[in-house]
DNA sequence: CAAGTTAGTGTTATTTTGACACTAACTAAA
DNA sequence: TTTAGTTAGTGTCAAAATAACACTAACTTG
């Protein structure tokens, strides 16, 4: 319980969270933290990373900040998405527990903002900090039960992304830096949950000019090795009219 | 100065802000009051219809009573696009005034929750109440420098329609009742910002199979009377996988 | 060296889009 | 009553985008 959780600079009554995902050969995960529980009267208590912002910051930087407290990451780029405001989002017997031990103001209604982004796993240097026990990766498939309505706050990011997916080239923010060409359309089958034919895409992907072709390829795969690709962003911004609607 | 607005009920950090659409032939006109000033110090005051929600009361459901306290108008289906929490977004000098005299706590950090609806101006009956003292259709166009920061919510309100006309039949809440194919391609222009082809545009949204023409024609125009068309939002319901990209 | 695995490539038919111009039906003004 | 003015309503064709489809190449492991 550091001192800022008790700081009267923080607003009571507004908090922000975050939906933060990555992905590998599993397939999606999200960024989870392990809430503090000194007593560990249960089992593991997972949440987003969240917490209340200050008065004197805005919705963007209190994302931010909180972000790095808690996970220690940084240099994200998060897209606020949706508000949630129910009033009993916060009045379950456990997490009030919880806020008790760790809030000024315990019974407090709060409306949160949720915000997302998206990360290549690679830049991820894992390192809880502040209230949070632990940060870790999980993959969407095995997510528990989550503290107030984390779940449904993580379900409504996951749509704010696939919304995105399909007008942005946000997924190229999951890869890391050098991808093969399957692993792209993997990335987008698996969030849009459509199959894609692997001719169509490629011919599509490619015609949008902002894939460069490296001087490599996959290495110790027991199979004909894959051509590894970079995302080109200056490219993009010139072609930008594309449409990633894939079936 | 109502009871509401000193009630102890009332979140002093968190408030919504409805920007409500209506069309007519001059094009996109936005709902705003004019808030109480009695001392009549200053020109004309305007606003977007909003305030403080209650603490027992979800956001959807606070746009939804606050809108018909401000307005009179009921039954609209409001949708959340954005929050707006710039801690310096109600400390305007001027504003700060009319907070002083409405507001418990008129210094409060507020965070704003922006909805947006859309409606058919025949449908709209006009009845300030509350803290407005008028309640008027005002033009895009003619929006004038507005309270707080209500002009970039307006904006980011309407971009959140743009959005949404693109891949839902919304536009048609815009309309009367009983519209022409040409006003629907006016409304479609307008908001868009594009210009349309009159046949494909014909082509395409009859194509949807969602338009019902009426046994009846425009009366009284200077010029070949129109069809009058209805739209069938159980028949779009099969159909949808529709997209209203034009241009 | 055989078996297993993924990479990489082109054509064709279908659908969707965009460009384009004239006649029909009504009112208002002369 | 005629004419001028205005918007309604309609079809074709070329170009572009999409969907469906099967085989050979290159690597690793056993």
């Amino acid at each position: 319980m550091t001192e800022n959780h008790l700081s009267h600079n923080l607003n009571p009554n507004v908090s922000v969270d975050c939906v933060i995902l990555g992905f590998d050969v599993k397939g999606l995960k999200v960024l989870l933290i392990e809430r503090d529980n000194p007593d560990n009267t249960e089992g593991k208590n997972y949440q987003l990373p969240g917490d209340l912002i200050r008065n004197d910051e805005d919705l963007d930087h209190a994302a931010t900040r909180i972000l790095k407290e808690l996970t220690g990451l940084d240099h994200l780029f998060l897209s606020q998405f949706a508000a949630f405001g129910n009033p009993q989002r916060v009045k379950r017997e456990n997490d009030l527990e919880w806020l008790r031990r760790v809030r000024k103001d315990p019974d407090a209604r709060v409306v949160t903002i949720g915000y997302f982004s998206l990360i290549k796993p690679e830049d991820f240097a894992p390192a809880a900090s502040s209230f949070a026990r632990k940060a870790e990766w999980v993959q969407l498939a095995d997510v528990p039960e989550l503290a107030f309505d984390h779940n449904l706050i993580l379900e409504t990011g996951l749509n704010a992304l696939k919304q995105k997916m399909r007008s942005e080239p946000v997924g190229f923010e999951l890869l890391p830096a050098k991808f093969t060409l399957r692993q792209l359309q993997h990335l987008y089958e698996t969030i849009l949950g459509v199959e894609i034919d692997k001719r169509n895409f490629r011919r599509k992907i490619q015609g949008m000019k902002f894939l460069v072709p490296l001087d490599e390829k996959q290495k110790g795969v027991a199979h004909k090795p894959a051509q590894l690709f970079n995302f080109d962003k200056e490219n993009y911004k010139d072609n930008f009219s594309a449409t990633f609607d894939f079936a």
